[in-house]
DNA sequence: ATGCATGAGAG
DNA sequence: TCTCATGCATA
């Protein structure tokens, strides 16, 4: 079969080799790479200030828009906050949230201008549904071989009967899914559930410090 | 908050 | 065709 064990569980990660060929003692480094921490601490300090201030994601959206010409949506707030970016994803809309953030709180009331920039019309194909038992299917075949051969995914659309598109984009958006910063299949725990682990009889004590995250359940 | 989709860019 | 950034529409 054209799919083989190409099992490449390599999570992705920061190749930040050298590359920081700077003064040994750098001042405010602001303008370097991140590191999946910073950016987890300032995803989380980020969401808190804009709620304080009262804004929602969209709001956020539109303003680093009429602030800087790049207008986001709610949709891509809500990821950056939830670490569900590819953390390339996450290092080059840091910036851009930072300034915003900055400028929120010390605006003095400048009230945001509301640039609209609607329409477009394009056919946007209707949203298929996939049945949970699809589903279900489709995540085996993914954990097996997730990068069909495009014979593959006709069959397989063919017995789930699906188009071969559907399938397609199904695969190439689970692979994207796995590439987050926060991959499907962990658990996110809370702060609280740290202690409620301490009494686990258990020796070998997991990972000191998180970060990488293990295969999926 | 998230599922399925689009389109640009690379190969 | 795939990846990657991104979002409409919907759960």
């Amino acid at each position: 079969s054209p799919c083989e064990p190409a099992l490449d569980l390599v999570l992705n990660k920061p190749c930040q080799a050298a590359a920081s060929a700077r003064s040994p003692h750098d001042p405010h480094s602001d303008e370097d790479t991140p590191t999946s921490d910073d950016l987890e601490q300032f995803a989380k300090q980020f969401k808190q200030r804009r709620i304080k201030l009262g804004f929602t994601q969209a709001d956020v959206g539109l303003a680093l828009g009429t602030l800087y010409g790049n207008v986001f949506s709610q949709t891509t707030i809500c990821r950056f906050e939830a670490l569900q970016l590819s953390f390339k994803n996450m290092c080059k809309l840091k910036p851009l949230l930072n300034k915003w953030l900055e400028e929120a709180d010390s605006s003095t009331g400048s009230p945001t201008s509301i640039d609209k920039i609607a329409a477009q019309g394009r056919k946007r194909k209707k949203r298929t549904s996939i049945e949970v038992s699809v589903k279900g299917a489709l995540e085996s075949h993914f954990l097996k071989c997730p990068k069909p051969s495009a014979q593959e995914i006709t069959n397989l659309a063919d017995s789930l009967q699906l188009e071969k598109e559907v399938v397609r984009v199904w695969f190439c958006n689970r692979r994207q899914k796995e590439k987050r910063m926060t991959p499907p299949g962990i658990q996110q725990q809370t702060p609280d559930d740290v202690y409620s682990q301490v009494g686990t009889v258990n020796s070998d004590t997991p990972p000191p410090h998180h970060g990488l995250q293990t295969s999926v359940q």
